[in-house]
DNA sequence: TGATAATTGTTATGGACCATATCAAATATC
DNA sequence: GATATTTGATATGGTCCATAACAATTATCA
């Protein structure tokens, strides 16, 4: 497992691997072995996850939109009139963190809390007019730009068999 | 996307659901609907990713072993004679933030600097004899108790079938 | 009813991980 | 041999994750 975030940075290094050998006899060097490591499902699964959200940040950029504050959205769209807490819950967010997470949403005027009559203790979240139309937005960028790579990718079928199996990873595992 | 580390901790909650309600007629509450999300392939990419890790980090505990580390022992292993940053970029591990796991390693007895001679810059890394013994523990328990786990639940096939498309999104995405 | 417990949003805080700039020592380049 | 590059290392800041604690409000129940 481990792979950071700038590892794509040091892609051209197999590239100049012969660049440095002084001779056609040196060691060829570079092109470290991975061995086992490539059948390891948390180092493939979090690589796989890394360029994921990489490219679904690029595929947002115009929007502003990390895929948490998305889900976010997502889950307010769907679910009108929740808490903070049932939002935060669900998603995996802890209360304390979601926070400062609705504090951006809100000051971007994408969602909005509202005191609730019968529980005057909580917030009553809801997508602003903006927010709907933001969110709007983001799902054709996610659906044309970030979504349809993966069936370019690996076919409808094999996509729709992917998720099935995260999701029961997620879920069962 | 988003998912926290302690999601599981209100799992609870669907089954609290009916005490909340006064009347049958009350609205049920509870059990947000995920709605696109499920289909969000980020968002049920990074819940798989925390519970595998998660899972690992059980299975390791005895060893004390986490998942960034195992990787570690696992190329230097496959890769005796690498210096650092050849180690960590394969891993996409940024050098400075290299040093203080191979110290922790290091201080372990598990694997070992040594001061190259053809460049006296460099760390040539090797495991100990302690870190070739921890490491084939490790990979018994990750065999039998980790990877086991996803054939017992998606089955042989899939599970390689799942493997290859992910190490196709981290190469190719 | 009223004392006690639980819940909600919040703040403060610490840890883990990630990323950049910078440095001294050693090496490469020209 | 002067200059640039590389290697391991330190310092530092950012982001995310997790826990404790608090005030306001609500639930519990004797």
């Amino acid at each position: 497992m481990t792979v950071s975030k700038t590892a794509e940075k040091s892609s051209e290094k197999p590239a100049d691997a012969a660049k440095g050998r002084k001779d056609i006899g040196e060691p060829l060097a570079e092109a470290l072995q991975l061995g086992e490591l490539s059948e390891q499902l948390g180092y493939v699964l979090k690589r796989a996850q890394l360029k994921v959200f990489e490219n679904f940040l690029r595929c947002m950029a115009s929007l502003q939109l990390t895929p948490a504050q998305f889900s976010v959205l997502l889950l307010v769209e769907k679910n009108p009139g929740r808490n903070q807490t049932e939002i935060a819950s669900t998603l995996g967010i802890l209360r304390p963190n979601f926070v400062a997470m609705l504090d951006n949403l809100e000051s971007r005027d994408l969602c909005a809390r509202i005191r609730s009559t019968n529980d005057r203790r909580s917030h009553i979240l809801v997508l602003t007019d903006k927010g709907k139309a933001v969110l709007a937005r983001a799902k054709k960028l996610v659906a044309t730009k970030h979504e349809a790579r993966l069936n370019d990718l690996l076919g409808q079928a094999n996509r729709e068999a992917l998720i099935g199996m995260l999701s029961k990873i997620a879920n069962e595992f």
